[in-house]
Order: C-alpha cells, then structure tokens, then sequence
DNA sequence: ACCTGAACACCGTTCAAGT
DNA sequence: ACCTGAACACCGTTCAAGT
C-alpha cells in the first residue's frame, strides 16, 4: 500500500489564495506601497506576468484581499442581545481590522462597491430592520451608518500612510497628534476658535471611543426616529 | 508722462496660483487621472520640474487645489437661521462641490489633515457648539458629522472614477447603478436578504437626499444627547 | 531667482515565447 | 493550462545646466 495523498497538490503550485496571502502579507508588514507585482512576484518566486493568470488585475487583488478580513468581521459579530449591541460589536470589529491592517481602511474608502462592503451592508441591515426602523428609512439609515463607518476607515488608513510601517505606531501617533495640535493651537484665534479648542482635546483622545461614540450618535438618531 | 502700470507683470509668468488654476481645469474636464506633472506643464507650455519652483509635490499640488474649492463652501453657509440650517447648508455646499468637482471628495477622504478640512471641522464645530451639545460631546459629535462627510465625499468620488469624463454622468449613473442593483438582486437569498431588498431601492434614490438624510440622523441624535 | 528638459527610479500591464 | 520575463507606456521627482 502506497501512501500516496489522492489530493496531492505541489505546495509551490501558483493560485488566488496564494497570491492574495503573500499580497496581505507584504501590506501588513510593509505597508500599502510595498505590495507593487514585482514585490509579490519575487516573494512568491515566479514572474510578475504569472500573477494575472490568476487574478485580473491590481484592484481584483486588493478587493479580494479587504473582503477575505472584512469576512472574518461579519461572521464573528453574530453575537449580542440587541440589535444595537450587535452593530456595535460589528463596528468595532472593522475597527479592529483596520487597526490591524491599516490598507483595508483605505480599500474600503476607495472602492465602496466591492463584496466586502456588500457583507458589510448586509450585516448592518439586517439589524437596522431588526431595530424596527421604518422600511422608507432603512436604506438611508444603514447607508448613513456605512458612509461613517467607511469615512472613519479612510482617515485612519489616511493616518497610517504617514509613517514608515517599521516604527512604533502609538509612539509615532502620540508625537504626529502633539504635532498636529501645535499647528492647530497656533491657527488665528478669531478665525479659528473652534479647532484650536479642539487642539487642546486632540492628543488625549482614543481612536476606538471616539469611533464607538460616532456609532451611538447615528443609532440614537434612528431611535428618535422610530 | 509715461504710461506705465507700476505693478506691471508678464502674463505668463508662473506662479502657484497659475499652477493650481491650470490643475482644477485639467481635473475637472478630464479627471484625476489626466493630472501629471507633465500634462500640466504642457498646459502651462513650460517643463514639468518648472512646477516645482512654486509647488512643493502633487500632494501640495492637490491641498491647495481642494481648499481653493472648500474655501467658497464654507465662507458661503454663513446664512441659515439655526445651526441646524448653517450646517445642512454648509453640508449640502460640500455635497455640491463634490458634485461640480468629484477630484475633490477622492482629495478629502484621502488626507484628513489637510487644510481644507480643518476649514469645514471649524465650520460645523462652531455650529455644534451653539448648539448646545455639552463640551465634553463637542468633539464626539463633530468628528462623527465630519466623518461621514468624509465617508460619502470618497464614495462619491469612487463612483467618477468609473466612468470616462466625456460621458453623460446622468445617464451613465442611472446604467451603471442599475447594473450594481442587477448583481445584487441575484445574491443568495438567505445569505442576502437584506442587499436583495436594498437592490428595488438603489437605482432610483437620490444621492443629494440620502446625503441630508444622513445629515439630520447625526443632527437627530446629537439633540438626543443635549 | 526662476526655468528647462533629460535622466532616474520606479509603476501596472501585456505578450511572445516557453513548458 | 500555466508560467517566464522582457518590453511598453507610463508615472513623480531630481538636478545639472541654462537665463
């Protein structure tokens, strides 16, 4: 008896998965820019020209890329007892997402019609409708929630450009925030009273909570609604 | 007596402003695309590292050329009766902006600290404040507003790059959103069901009332925190 | 001080040629 | 069917050289 696997595949054989696991590799640990078809082709070691036989192009790549984490959000947000517990959840886990992979927050700005902001209407649907929102209202209340939802993912994604990948992040934030808020406290007082008592504000604040509390403020918009 | 301007200038001479014009038209009639350094040279019959004497890249490039336009919204909304009337107005300015010159949305939603954006968060944040929402809310609530601007600038600047310049816009959205709705009508039902439902509403709805829509749902939930 | 335009160091994508 | 890698048609940016 021959202990020959019946699927034997040769480990090196090219396919989309693979591809698309070294692109989200190379955009993680090097950040947006790094992933060019020569990057992916040497670290996969074949031609760059091989890379299309399997994908369409670059924004195939990258939209097959964001929806294989934005998938992982969608199906893990089924918990919660109420519907606005489960849109938090859901929230925060894109949240977390971009957190961990910076490009997906600029992916999902960029291209609002690939399947991964499908899943993500979808999720947020079902759950408006749960929460009793008027049929008339539905779609612009969830696409209200996804236009923050989406606006927040392109600033931070915004944010993360700004620094080499290699750097610590929190410090690096900290110093860019202080710096930012320099720059705003120095803005003419007269023209600008608002931002520079923004400024004040600016360095202390977390990212998630102010997030979080963009949630509760649509969803407290929609129950004075109902 | 010698008639002799004093301030007199060649007309040709290059400067950012000159620059910054030449690039909004070359954006506007052809897309964001069709701006290089090398189009815009030839548009200003000068060579392309001439632009750099006055234009630190295209980044400065399109900052400046994004608050030229963002400078007439905001100093436009200054009428309206209430806040809540100064900043749909002010959000409605953007909406239209947005609308005459798409480049612009991609432009916000991409650099989130660039000037043209700390212009509008002064905008919308002095109304907020007289609104009367708490101090401690005043920067929840203004990010939250300016978010989802931001959010539905770049969707909306994601839906011009689509299509070609030259195309009727009108009638190329209404083919375009019919086909999007098409696709998602044939997504599994009970995978779906929701984006199904979404699909019968999406191509007749009306960008500018979904976006005030969303406007007064933030406007709702900050009164029900006040 | 301001401008020229060739040169540099890249891109995404294509495609004849291979296996 | 799948892969190779040179070639194509671009980019933004730099910089020696001009005026």
């Amino acid at each position: 008896m021959k202990n020959k696997i019946p699927t034997e595949r040769r480990t090196n054989a090219l396919s989309k998965a693979r591809i698309v696991e070294a692109a989200i590799e190379i955009l993680d640990r090097e950040g947006e820019d790094a992933l060019t078809f020569r990057a992916l082709a040497a670290r996969l070691s074949t031609g760059s020209g091989a890379i299309y036989w399997h994908v369409a192009d670059k924004n195939d790549l990258l939209a097959t890329a964001t929806d294989h984490v934005i998938a992982r959000v969608t199906t893990n947000a089924v918990r919660g007892s109420t519907p606005q517990e489960v849109i938090r959840t859901m929230a925060l886990g894109v949240f977390d997402a971009i957190h961990a992979h910076p490009w997906v927050g600029g992916q999902l700005s960029r291209n609002p019609w690939q399947y991964a902001v499908v899943r993500l209407l979808e999720g947020v649907g079902g759950q408006v409708q749960a929460l009793g929102v008027p049929e008339h209202a539905q779609f612009n209340a969830v696409t209200a929630l996804m236009s923050f939802i989406l606006g927040l993912a392109g600033q931070y994604a915004a944010g993360a450009r700004l620094f080499p990948p290699d750097m610590d992040r929190a410090a690096f934030r900290k110093t860019f925030l202080e710096t930012v808020a320099a720059r705003w406290s120095r803005l003419d007082p007269t023209e600008h009273p608002f931002v520079r008592q923004l400024s004040k504000v600016l360095p202390e604040h977390d990212d998630r909570e102010q997030f979080l509390a963009g949630i509760d403020l649509i969803l407290a918009g929609m129950e004075s609604i109902r």
